[in-house]
DNA sequence: TATGTAGCTTACCTGTAGGTTAGCGCTTAC
DNA sequence: GTAAGCGCTAACCTACAGGTAAGCTACATA
């Protein structure tokens, strides 16, 4: 019943939380278009919504606070008429770069997989 | 305007689309749950409807057959009475271990982060 | 005869992510 | 005076993921 290879049913279970999380954090349909911009140099509010094609200001409002709040980025009010608001990635956010390539690059592979017919 | 460190629009914008897959192909409340039992040497459904805490038939059910369309699983009916079903991950759901534990090694530093106060 | 079994399927219901539209405060530009 | 601009917010609606409950096959046991 216990006769398991390398795999260890704790440490699965263990995972499973954190793996929920980052899911929660990264799902939905625009966090990582909104990521990728602040990655890619743009950091202002408007910046963002046309980088980040289709997305509506309530919605990228909403995921932009969702980011702030689990410290993948940084929120900066400059006094100024009309507004300026600017959005950077912390050093936490950049670091789920290596991830999300790893991400990327399985499912690359995994698009040939099923267009090949694999 | 295209002053970017390391940063190439392009690449990124091909990310999306593999990225958009992979989300959606782990997404959902059960995906990780799943693999995870498989991955654990749980092979019939009933056994992994026990190794899975809390989900239902149904959803079970429709889980499985997102996997095994996509190539995550195989599906093998035992002809026997009452019927028997195994379900294995192929290989290319077993390229999915590495990406997994990027994951929640993120997943387990980023909790760090926010409930540290970081 | 009734009940339990494995692996589903069907029908129905609910919660919520995300879409649409509108409007706010406050200034400059026509 | 009125229109446009930025960064939101509020009110509303829809689609779909996922939950619940029941039923199917065909045999085995009580």
């Amino acid at each position: 019943m216990e006769r398991e290879t390398d795999h260890d049913k704790e440490k699965c279970q263990k995972q499973l939380l954190p793996l929920a999380d980052t899911m929660y954090l990264l799902g939905g349909k625009w966090k990582f278009h909104i990521i990728m911009a602040l990655a890619g140099g743009v950091s202002r509010f408007k910046e963002i919504s046309k980088s980040v094609e289709g997305i509506s200001d309530k919605v990228l409002s909403k995921e932009l606070k969702d980011l702030e709040i689990n410290n993948i980025i940084t929120r900066t009010e400059i006094d100024h008429f009309p507004p300026i608001v600017e959005y950077h990635l912390t050093e936490h956010g950049k670091s789920l770069q290596p991830v999300v390539n790893d991400l990327a690059a399985w499912g690359q592979k995994h698009r040939n997989k099923i267009v090949n017919g694999g």
